[in-house]
DNA sequence: TATTGTTATACTCTATAACTATA
DNA sequence: TATAGTTATAGAGTATAACAATA
């Protein structure tokens, strides 16, 4: 089913109309959640906070396919908004714990329902078998990311 | 067909996992084009050069999905390394045309062929018609993509 | 020695908006 | 006035690598 879209087999690669329309729909996003003051970096590691409350940072960046590094200075800007508290762990000096404020917790559903509607401009149009398709094969590509380099540095 | 992957239907977002494996996907493939001394950005400009020489810049930054100003930096660059050339309009002096060099259209098969690489890493283990979908399914956002914002500017 | 988290540094990628030259 | 392209500025996002503290 070849369409004007692809004009070339030498130039036919996943990973470009993958980066294409990922960039396209975070652009979109970012500027909803302007509204908030969140960045989208910061919305991921927020709904991944969500969802473990509470971990370590080097677990957490993990996760986030993101160095710990990454995670550190994401934190840092939760923190002075507010959205999220690092604590220490009694049992190990080096480590830490990090979790969702009240009012952190209390942003993400708003945070969701910005990333539904962005998600609606962007899918809607397509037919639900075919977004659900999207969704499962992403999240199939997560599972094995293992095999492949991410840096966790 | 829940997973653990997806603990909450407050978080499953496909802009999401979008990014997430878009993210890795690029990120993989920018270690292997330093080989070459080309970054993503300037592979997406040669490859869509490749397939539409010549043009102007602003047509490029329409096909893109950035801005005329995106697509002047990439060609800076691009033109230091003897990839593309600029070429004055002769019937409009506003205008330019792009092309590749012929150095720049050989380097191409090669970059595609680190593409090719990097998206079997990512999607091989993937079953055909999996992958076809995925890749349809793309297409077909970005051919909807006028609905929606994406900067031109 | 290995691990946790931080920090210094440096890119890439991209936008916004003002600007110049031309139409 | 409108368009083509440039430039100045800025910021997000992220890495690498060295570091300090602790294990």
């Amino acid at each position: 089913m070849s369409t004007s879209i692809e004009p070339s087999q030498l130039t036919a690669h996943l990973g470009y109309w993958l980066r294409y329309v990922s960039n396209a729909v975070s652009h979109a996003f970012a500027r909803k959640l302007e509204s908030r003051d969140v960045t989208v970096a910061e919305w991921a590691l927020m709904r991944q906070l969500y969802e473990t409350d509470a971990i370590a940072p080097s677990a957490l960046s993990q996760q986030m396919g993101v160095t710990r590094g990454a995670v550190t200075k994401l934190v840092d800007r939760l923190l002075a908004k507010d959205m999220v508290v690092r604590e220490d762990n009694p049992n190990d000096a080096r480590a830490q714990t990090l979790a969702l404020t009240p009012q952190g917790r209390s942003l993400v559903p708003e945070l969701s329902a910005l990333a539904d509607q962005n998600d609606a401009e962007f899918f809607n149009h397509l037919a639900v078998d075919k977004r659900n398709h999207l969704e499962e094969t992403l999240k199939d590509i997560v599972r094995r990311r293992g095999l492949t380099s991410i840096p966790l540095s």
